[in-house]
DNA sequence: AAAACCTCCAACCGCCAAGCG
DNA sequence: TCGCTTGGCGGTTGGAGGTTT
């Protein structure tokens, strides 16, 4: 079985030049996503499929976000690692424009150490601020398909995210909070259980606990997450 | 000025699961 | 059911650039 890059003729590794970034970003437009394994013959690329896969994921790819990382990005990031634990790419399609790899990057150099520290500090009997977020109860929570909020889902990857519709009036109906999450239905896709009733649509948590994922911290808890009251906020101000 | 050390991030590696014949 | 291919993921590494000595 071939797992790795074939190696059975030479193939180029390392930094991939300007050319090679022109070639693949051709390729990629006039077949689109996907068919790794035709893509280095598509675009003439002496480069396995695996590294031009992740050289269009991690960097050729629009409205990927480079620099650092602002204080919402990284207050997100570490509820939904406290959450998730080590699940990158999971993390990263809730932060929009960021990549698995910008997200394990700068965990590892920053934020690991800070964690770290934060988690002694608890052993030693110190609360950290981290720690001191809202607990949040498990409630059934039934949301109206017509919902203007959920009228302009649109698709970036793995994450859903929201921008501010307009009525035609030139009149924006959503919150003026953009773009922003509306993780309650997928942020645990496969552990959401959707009911549809008429136009209504009840989603009820329960995946993770039954099944034993534990966020990293050993907190077996999936409502110790406080951006859940915040997308609760959003969506009881958006008139239900 | 230069050597040593450190930081950061792009890229690689190996593994796993899904899909398919 | 089995074996192979492919896509995808997380962990790790190499090296470029920056900082310190």
């Amino acid at each position: 079985m071939r797992q790795g890059c074939d190696t059975s003729f030479v193939l180029r590794k390392g930094a991939w030049t300007a050319e090679e970034d022109t070639l693949l970003k051709k390729c990629i437009e006039k077949f689109g996503e996907g068919k790794w394994h035709l893509v280095p013959h598509r675009a003439g690329l002496s480069r396995c499929r695996k590294s031009c896969r992740l050289r269009w994921l991690n960097y050729l790819r629009p409205n990927i976000k480079r620099g650092d990382f602002d204080e919402d990005e990284v207050d997100l990031m570490l509820r939904l690692h406290k959450l998730l634990g080590n699940r990158w790419s999971l993390i990263a399609g809730r932060i929009p424009g960021r990549t698995a790899n910008d997200v394990k990057n700068y965990w590892n150099t920053h934020l690991r150490s800070r964690v770290k520290q934060q988690k002694d500090q608890l052993k030693a009997g110190e609360p950290s601020q981290q720690t001191m977020g809202t607990i949040v109860k498990p409630q059934p929570r039934t949301i109206s398909k017509n919902l203007n909020l959920y009228r302009d889902i649109i698709a970036h990857d793995n994450t859903n995210f929201i921008r501010p519709s307009d009525d035609g009036n030139g009149t924006n109906n959503t919150p003026s909070i953009a773009p922003v999450l509306v993780s309650p239905p997928t942020m645990f896709n496969d552990k959401i259980n959707e009911k549809q009733v008429d136009n209504e649509v009840e989603w009820s948590f329960g995946g993770l606990l039954e099944e034993g994922v534990e966020a990293e911290d050993g907190q077996n808890s999936l409502f110790d997450f406080p951006i859940d009251n915040f997308m609760w906020d959003l969506l009881d101000s958006s008139h239900l």
